[in-house]
DNA sequence: GAGCGTCATGTTTACGTAAACATGACTGCC
DNA sequence: GGCAGTCATGTTTACGTAAACATGACGCTC
């Protein structure tokens, strides 16, 4: 058979191995098969109307040349992208990749493609620039990971007409938010310790700028007052174990201190290395707490208790709300919580035992 | 000033806010700046050869409409993506979110977008699936991270003409592959207990499935043949610090055992929590090195001996191959490893000591 | 000052797909 | 046996962009 090859603009570049580069359009298909490029979309889409035995010969050309979909034309032709943008700042840290893995998950299961958008460093800047890269990706929504307050300055360079859901943040009114309950955490996790016993209790904040762990440690602040118990000077850390440590030397070093609330479990990991350095005993001595419940946290010395979140969950709920938002469901602005549980391990116990 | 609104196909759908879902293309902005489509391209480009007032009236034109280029349109014209496909298991591996996060990051520099693809479970279906989808995916190349040995079986379903750069495989001898140089990480680490004086090394292993997993070792296996020293049954893990406890409580039952090298860092963490529990001092009655260097390791009881791994490099080189491809500069198939290098601290010790 | 080159801008076209519309063949009914 | 209806398939067109080509207005040179 005679095939007249078209004059083509891109370098022909075959592959030494034979494999060509050349994508594979329904033309070649219907060519090949001897039928129109509209069968061939027909075939391609499970539609109706087309003959066993066209469909047959259809698909056997398709093998053959090994078509597969273009996408571009696709998405230009539906004006759909079916592609879900994450902006987040980092897959370090452990909360955020599991969100993002049942973000991708969940995603796959209903047709769409995640794309990531990292952004370097949480300055005004990159986040204008994420933006508004993101303004000219090809996705139909975009789900925001920042968890810190520069949100507030540069929602308005949210391009217009963006579906948006928002993780982490304080953009309740603005725009849909999921996240988990940190309040309602940091409440059960200070109410356990109080429970203990313990006439106070110490507590390892997270970064200042983090939304997550002032929320975590404005619970914390609230149940203390409540109780009408004395609030120590919080510590800072960075997320980090090694930060956690430090922490944690200071304050091994106070008599009274005896039972900590880190505001995640790595530095809660941190802050049991400090105590074991300083001869102090958990949970005999010292409680420590700590939140997230990551995969590790059942190992540690001792096993450490702590607040479950439910990552999966809240991965899960962004794409509902985005796809809502895309499929012209109209969702309001508003918080949606995803509850916590705390887990009580071997790293608390009634004070003094 | 009239303007004629073709038909729409799509829902006009006016968002109760007022914005407009539509999208604005080129032809719009034109017609509000009174130029053609070409030149609004141009603008759009920075193209040469439009004078600064017409430029100025199309960027005014284009901020009022609140255009930005569609890059359906745009990939369709070009035939490329400016995407890079990831295709993983999961990003519950410390290892793989930041291997990806450093593929995100370096392939932003480059002006290329990532779309991740998740494959469930490790079956023969979801890779072949995986690679369907993929196949019909906007996508300039693909990274694999599949680090499980299904790849052989399936590898005759990437489609032809897709780049690819495999993570973690044994597929070196068929497409380019960038890994981290496990086996001397293990080498390193066996060693640097043999040294210390411990007759022999015993091994928590990852899962047999996985190409690190038995790289790692083998690696062990050979360093302690060549040393003429016994090899002990190996352990068996799912990298989880569970199973990682589980292995330890049965190599803590043997008093013979006074050195081991898990295949990494968080089933060491188990190890070192079974040791702890069975009352056997780390390092003085038992020596531990892990593999990877996460963020905590440091912070373990005791802070744990073992073998950094570069995945940010991983990610570069990934990128940086997979680039090279698109760019029509040929990379053969081989492997490029990564180094490792041993990082000592509280966990190892002399024998005895 | 005629002719040519330069440069800003407009017009045409193609990228791959699929909806909308068109065509033609065959079936079944009276 | 002719006509309407059904159904498989073909043709046209639009999606938004940008390369290639076309046009027309200047300015400069000899």
């Amino acid at each position: 058979m005679i095939t007249i090859e078209p004059p083509r603009l891109r370098a022909a570049s075959d592959v030494p191995g034979g494999r060509r580069k050349q994508r594979v359009s329904m033309a070649d298909v219907a060519r090949l098969a001897g039928v129109s490029s509209q069968t061939v979309s027909r075939v391609a889409n499970g539609a109706a109307g087309v003959v066993d035995t066209t469909r047959e010969h259809v698909l056997a050309a398709m093998s053959e040349l090994g078509y597969r979909p273009n996408s571009a034309a696709r998405s230009l032709r539906y004006g759909r992208f079916n592609t879900i943008g994450v902006i987040l700042f980092g897959l370090s840290s452990i909360g955020n990749s599991r969100t993002v893995e049942a973000i991708a998950t969940h995603a796959a299961a209903e047709g769409y493609a995640i794309t990531l958008i990292p952004v370097g460093a949480a300055t005004q800047d990159n986040v204008m620039g994420a933006f508004t890269r993101m303004g000219e990706l090809a996705v139909d929504g975009v789900v925001l990971i920042i968890e810190v307050h520069l949100l507030d300055a540069s929602a308005v360079a949210i391009p217009p007409g963006v579906h948006v859901v928002v993780v982490d943040s304080d953009a309740g009114d603005r725009y849909p938010v999921v996240d988990t309950d940190q309040a309602d955490g940091a409440r059960q996790a200070v109410r356990h310790l109080l429970a203990l016993g313990h006439r106070t209790v110490w507590h390892v904040a997270g970064p200042a700028e983090s939304f997550a762990a002032e929320r975590r440690a404005g619970a914390w602040r609230r149940v203390l007052e409540e109780a009408g118990r004395p609030v120590p000077a919080p510590e800072r850390g960075d997320w980090s174990a090694d930060s956690g440590y430090h922490a944690g030397l200071r304050l091994a070093a106070d008599p009274d201190c005896t039972a900590i609330f880190a505001a995640n479990d790595q530095m809660a990991l941190g802050v049991l290395r400090a105590l074991h350095e300083r001869g102090r005993r958990v949970p005999a001595d010292v409680s420590v707490v700590g939140f997230d419940d990551i995969a590790d946290a059942g190992s540690y010395l001792p096993p450490l208790t702590t607040v479950h979140q439910d990552f999966a969950e809240v991965g899960r709920r962004c794409v509902d709300a985005l796809l809502r938002q895309i499929h012209d469901e109209p969702t309001g602005a508003g918080t949606d919580l995803v509850a916590t549980r705390l887990v009580i391990r071997g790293s608390t116990g009634p004070v003094g035992s």
